[in-house]
DNA sequence: GGAGTTTTTAACCATTTGGTTAAAAGTAAT
DNA sequence: ATTACTTTTAACCAAATGGTTAAAAACTCC
């Protein structure tokens, strides 16, 4: 065997996924991976080299997933409507497998800005947003919807998707949800928050 | 002087605050707040006991505020859509010069949800989300309004108010703005939003 | 200005943590 | 079986970090 097992890496790199998604960079050890993955800490370093190497394969694997979706379905022959409806739909489901995602994503984002932009350059954003506004302002044109920038009704789209999976702790304190009240609210947000946008944008 | 000196404490709470809120609980170092605040490290704990102790204080007043505005303007004698508006000025408003809390408070949430039930069970939820309710549905019967919980409006009113802010880095980042296009993109909002809100529900 | 108190500091300490190393165990080819 | 290589481990190390302590400095009241 000349090359580094695979299938070692590969759990390796699944259990420091999970834990960092769950305590952060900063709240992750590497004695927790290494035990939760059976084996020596020494080993990460064997297969990983450091501790910042293995959190950015994890999270360029994680960032580069959540785009190449989001972009499939922008660029898509879709009517806008219908494109609406995917994004939600899809980012809900994603998010109800991967709970902790966003609020590690955007929490290291904002901990270490620079190496996110780097990353971001990487993808056609230009070409991307700027077919959406067309198929945007082509709607406007027919009359079918009110004036709105590609970007704010993005954001606006993303917003009402995962805010509620970064804030769960705090909607469940607030509006005193046990687990399933609030499993039953995210599912009734898959087709109701879809509902929301187009009824906010529609003529 | 009996008392623990009420300005040093204060700067080093004000101190803790902000870094605190810039770098979370396993991020911040105590030796960075005394750096910071210009005082031996030894000085925050005579004051503040431990890291925790300090943390907590600076948490609970953050939280605090926040939902007594909130609270506050859900229970005003307004009608339904000033309430919209108001609560989607103050939040942005509040968030453009604090840009770090959302952040901040939502992470340290979603690492110690435990310590934050205790701290909401204080707050009359029941009470606030009950009467905001009614107001809807008395829109509803006049056939003013759409159908909905007060609890999906509140969480889309705030998604749409506060992501923005969380992803800052992401959305700096995937749409290329710089800073100024950002405080534009933001500004816009304080408006936009209810705008946003108003016409999803709006019969 | 001196006694008694509070505030502030410098020097330490114990623990945690990321990282290293050298040796042991395992594997494949000859 | 021997050789040559990779994988895994236990034992260590140095730096960072939260926390302690004892003494110095500053303040208060007489």
């Amino acid at each position: 065997m000349k090359q580094k097992d695979k299938n070692t890496e590969a759990l390796i790199l699944q259990t420091a996924r999970s834990v960092f998604i769950e305590k952060g960079l900063a709240g992750a050890r590497m004695q927790d991976i290494a035990d939760k993955a059976g084996f020596n800490k020494a080993l990460l370093h064997y297969y990983f080299t450091s501790k910042n190497k293995l959190f950015d394969i994890v999270f360029e694997q994680e960032f580069g997933d959540f785009f190449s979706h989001l972009a499939g379905i922008l660029m898509a022959e879709l009517p806008l409507f219908e494109k609406i409806e995917k994004i939600v739909l899809l980012d809900i489901e994603r998010l109800t497998q991967f709970p902790g995602l966003p609020n590690f994503m955007l929490n290291e984002m904002s901990q270490n800005p620079e190496a996110i932009m780097k990353r971001m350059k990487k993808i056609p954003v230009g070409l991307i947003l700027g077919s959406f506004q067309k198929q945007i302002n082509s709607e406007v044109k027919k009359g079918i919807i009110k004036k709105i920038s590609a970007q704010q009704l993005l954001i606006n789209i993303q917003s009402l998707c995962i805010f509620p999976f970064i804030s769960r702790p705090m909607i469940k304190g607030l509006m005193q949800m046990d687990e399933k009240a609030y499993q039953a609210m995210i599912k009734q947000r898959k087709t109701e928050v879809a509902a929301f946008i187009i009824s906010a944008i529609k003529l």
